[in-house]
DNA sequence: TATTGTTATACTCTATAACTATA
DNA sequence: TATAGTTATAGAGTATAACAATA
């Protein structure tokens, strides 16, 4: 909501910012000031996030899987047979916008929705044979990247912090 | 992009879930499996966020200001005198997309766009009295009910490292 | 020629209502 | 009657190109 996914260089207009002025009246027409913003959390964590699904984007850039399309995968590697109402909402996708993105991983032959035979409303979903080889590829890319580079920023014990703090926050809050 | 707003709860079809089942194939009809996906930083930064967002809305209802509307007031405040395309960089905003939400701030009468006397092209950005009374009774709602509800949680220290880590990543990710 | 604010536009993500086929 | 998957659609949020006024 606040923030965009492009970063743009601040101006600086005049020939020699740092030089005397017309008046009392002008600012120095630096760097703005961002004031209480840094301390507002669901500021920085919005940011945060926006740097974290991008740096994603590159590490996965060979295998082009989104953030939600890999946790698509992940979620039916671990659940297989269930159906597309029990996986959309157990990451908060509604089942009308499940439809696009199921259609776009079954015809790039990643999983596959199967009619179940108990409930022939119900379609089942499972990794295919290349659903799993890519998701493994896109563990792989994910640890040796993205998580490492985190592990790099952070360390290992205050991302380990980081995530039980968000996870408390996204359970609880 | 991975998670919408909306929670829905489980289904759980069949009359008593926890009893024998026709054959070995057929799953408990329980709670899914996060697995590893509880690991992914993404993912839970992600959920945190809307959560948070969603939170501060809530806070928020009185005053009809979203965090997007909030970051603007604050930073407008902060730094009078600079124009549109300064304050929208500074918040990630695109120059066009800033012009709607200027419009709907300045039509509440919140801030003002003024035409700069150094450079006609410029609208130097200002907070009206209106706009300094509504951002002022914000800064008291999101201190009382919504940081409170985060210090809370976490508890004052954790809340601080939370947000030296987010700030860590959202600059150097 | 370059920049500011703006318009127009497009694409993604999210949200709701309603249809169909099954139960 | 209710549920699963789907379609249609609408609204945010985000992105780019191009224009008029001004520098």
């Amino acid at each position: 909501m606040t923030v965009s996914k492009t970063a743009e260089k601040s101006s600086g207009k005049s020939a020699d910012p740092a030089k005397g002025r017309k008046d009392a009246t002008e600012v120095q027409s630096e760097a703005l000031q961002l004031g209480e913003l840094s301390e507002q959390l669901g500021y920085v964590l919005k940011r945060a996030q926006l740097k974290v699904f991008e740096n994603f984007l590159r590490c996965m850039a060979s295998l082009q899987l989104t953030p939600a399309q890999f946790s698509v995968l992940l979620l039916v590697e671990k659940n297989p047979g269930r159906n597309q109402t029990e996986i959309a909402s157990t990451l908060g996708i509604l089942r009308p916008n499940f439809v696009a993105m199921l259609d776009n991983l079954e015809s790039r032959d990643l999983c596959a929705r199967i009619r179940s035979t108990n409930d022939r409303r119900s379609h089942i979903l499972v990794l295919t044979d290349k659903g799993k080889a890519v998701l493994a590829r896109a563990k792989k890319l994910v640890a040796t990247k993205h998580e490492a580079r985190l592990n790099e920023l952070l360390g290992q014990a205050n991302r380990e912090a980081l995530l039980a703090m968000l996870s408390k926050i996204a359970s609880e809050f």
